[in-house]
DNA sequence: ACAGTGTAAGCGAACGTTCGCATAAGACTT
DNA sequence: AAGTCTTATGCGAACGTTCGCTTACACTGT
């Protein structure tokens, strides 16, 4: 707080042009062995340590990267936000950046803010994530032609560089599932139309169904806004069908909306996984804990953060994205016992093998 | 990425020399009015946007604030992150500071962080949480006298600002209210000796116990690390105790245990909430939809992030910290089904009530 | 002995601000 | 009418770096 080293003194002591010293720091120029070491004795000796925001100033570049997020409603955790997070931290880290996080506003507040910290040079680039089919930060960062990457596509006409996690894929491997254990009358509980994600996730049902050859009745596609009460709600009225079309499984694109559903099944006395089998998407942690453990789908978190930071650091220092320029991942299917009914958790946790 | 408008543009094209501009802009000085206006209008004009970098170097301050917190498990959400965070990132922000976030690291490495970042003159303060008995890094901040907000108190020779839930009274409350409902034999699933926070929430549970008159049975005291399977494990311990001893009432440090505590009911064929009451700690989101809900204290998270970042920027601007220097909130007793047995949850929702 | 070459280190300038002091001009005192 | 006081603006310097150019010097080869 109260004194601060700088290139100077270190240089007075060391009996050099404090340039000398900058350019040894840096290693940028080759000097005698002696000088060299001479300097470097000082530097640890006097315990100097370059001022960022001088070097910055110098070069341009605050080797800082903006970060916002929607927040999650109340009762809903975020299930990928401390991994995400980290595994961004860590790898900008490793290679001399840091993340700068700022609040998430409404829409035209939002502008301003991304206005802001690019004029002002406060950061060199962004990630953004949750995108939607009309993101303006995102026509904001491609118009002004700054560097950023996405956790999300679009496919309009925007192109930037970004991984996704293809949800449809994920989707098609929770039908699959479920046709494999015997199901064919399966119901989804899908979001409002015109969300970017939402619409992904239900193609993958429409295509997993039209590959098993199954139609799919318009009574078995519930939509809502993703929360626990639409969960209970549809999947309520999806249980009044008539025995011929009642599905007996029942694919939801959350997790929340899978407890849902779960609880409307409780509710007229049948039973989670064994009577109706119903799986998640998130993999939310308390999934395994649930009553029955929930089946659902897994992102690959860490490597996308860790990827995403990778590439866009990549790019600011050498001018040009890595490959590939879009990358889709494949989400994993946890099999646990609201889909299977056989209750294996329980059992792997008594044996100890579970948890290692 | 391209142009930069500086200072001196403005000025030429004002008419005046750059230095006026400035104090124009940060309202230093009485000026002319008619030639202020014309600043005004040509720093509109050119869109011009002071250079955060410059004006730090100059200021000696960088106007950023660090913060780090060590990630939850893999299995385990961190139920408060997403608020504590928002909190902090909207507060700052109305005030022109941004938050850092940087990487939790093994303790020697995390040291050097610190440091890092303070010599570097990166942040003007910290954040600090999740705090244990030895943090040497709060240790580091102290000794430095480096400015610092905590959200945790420690009860050792250091003294810093800082807001703490009690955690002691929380869990008091939770007893209290299993007494009210008639409980006599409750036992508690706690964390292990020597955890700041663990003893602090255990004083609660004896405190509560010794104020009824109640004598806790040693074999009532569970201890493990927090996770489900000690949940699990200690429960189904606690439930084979002879009919005398054998708890009624089962009283989680965190809600995790409580959940794994229900699941060790379930597994004896008894009902949680109905014939063993439970109660967790944290409010975790799906609190609310485990079946029973399961009743549990919340933190008042926004609040805290939000007084602490107030804090902390006042005594950066002000110079000292404005009272109370540490304080104490009270978390708040949700209550559902895990401890009442009455379902009061779903009536509610059928009637439409519980979230309108 | 002298030009040519390579290397070690220094020098001045610049990055874009803010700050304190100097100065000019006008207004007010005496 | 000369001196003092305000007020509005300008000026130089500094914050702590990095960068490109120049200088100094020793070493080679003829």
């Amino acid at each position: 707080m109260l004194k601060r080293v700088t290139l100077k003194q270190v240089a007075s002591r060391a009996g050099v042009s404090y340039q000398t010293v900058s350019k040894v720091i840096n290693h940028k120029v080759h000097i005698s062995t002696e000088v060299e070491k001479r300097i470097w004795d000082t530097v640890t000796e006097m315990g100097y340590t370059p001022s960022y925001t001088a070097r910055s100033l110098r070069i341009q570049r605050s080797r800082t990267i903006g970060y916002t997020w929607e927040p999650s409603p109340a009762d809903q955790a975020n299930p990928i936000l401390d991994q995400f997070l980290q595994s961004m931290f860590n790898t900008a880290e490793k290679r001399g950046y840091y993340l700068l996080c700022f609040p998430y506003l409404e829409p035209e507040k939002q502008l301003d803010m991304y206005r802001h910290l690019i004029d002002t040079g406060r950061v060199d680039a962004f990630v953004v994530s949750s995108l939607n089919y009309t993101d303006p930060n995102v026509a904001l960062l491609c118009e002004r032609e700054f560097p950023f990457v996405a956790f999300g596509r679009l496919d309009g006409s925007l192109i930037f560089p970004n991984i996704d996690v293809d949800g449809g894929l994920g989707i098609r491997m929770a039908v699959e599932h479920l046709l494999s254990l015997g199901h064919r009358k399966i119901a989804t509980l899908a979001w409002p139309n015109n969300s970017r994600v939402g619409d992904n996730r239900i193609e993958g049902y429409f295509s997993a169904m039209q590959a098993a050859r199954i139609e799919v009745r318009p009574e078995w596609v519930e939509r809502g806004e993703g929360s626990y009460e639409v969960g209970l709600r549809a999947t309520t009225t999806l249980l009044a069908l008539p025995e011929t079309t009642r599905p007996t499984a029942i694919v939801a694109m959350n997790d929340l909306m899978a407890i849902g559903a779960m609880a409307a099944i409780r509710n007229i006395g049948l039973s989670p996984g064994k009577d109706i089998a119903v799986t998640g998407f998130d993999d939310t942690p308390t999934a395994r804990f649930l009553n029955p453990p929930l089946t659902s789908l897994r992102q690959p978190v860490w490597e996308i953060g860790q990827h995403l930071m990778e590439r866009l650091i990549t790019y600011l220092e050498t001018g040009h994205y890595p490959d590939p320029f879009e990358e889709l991942v494949a989400p994993e299917l946890v099999v646990r016992t609201s889909s299977t009914g056989i209750e294996m958790d329980r059992v792997l946790i008594e044996k100890g093998e579970l948890y290692r």
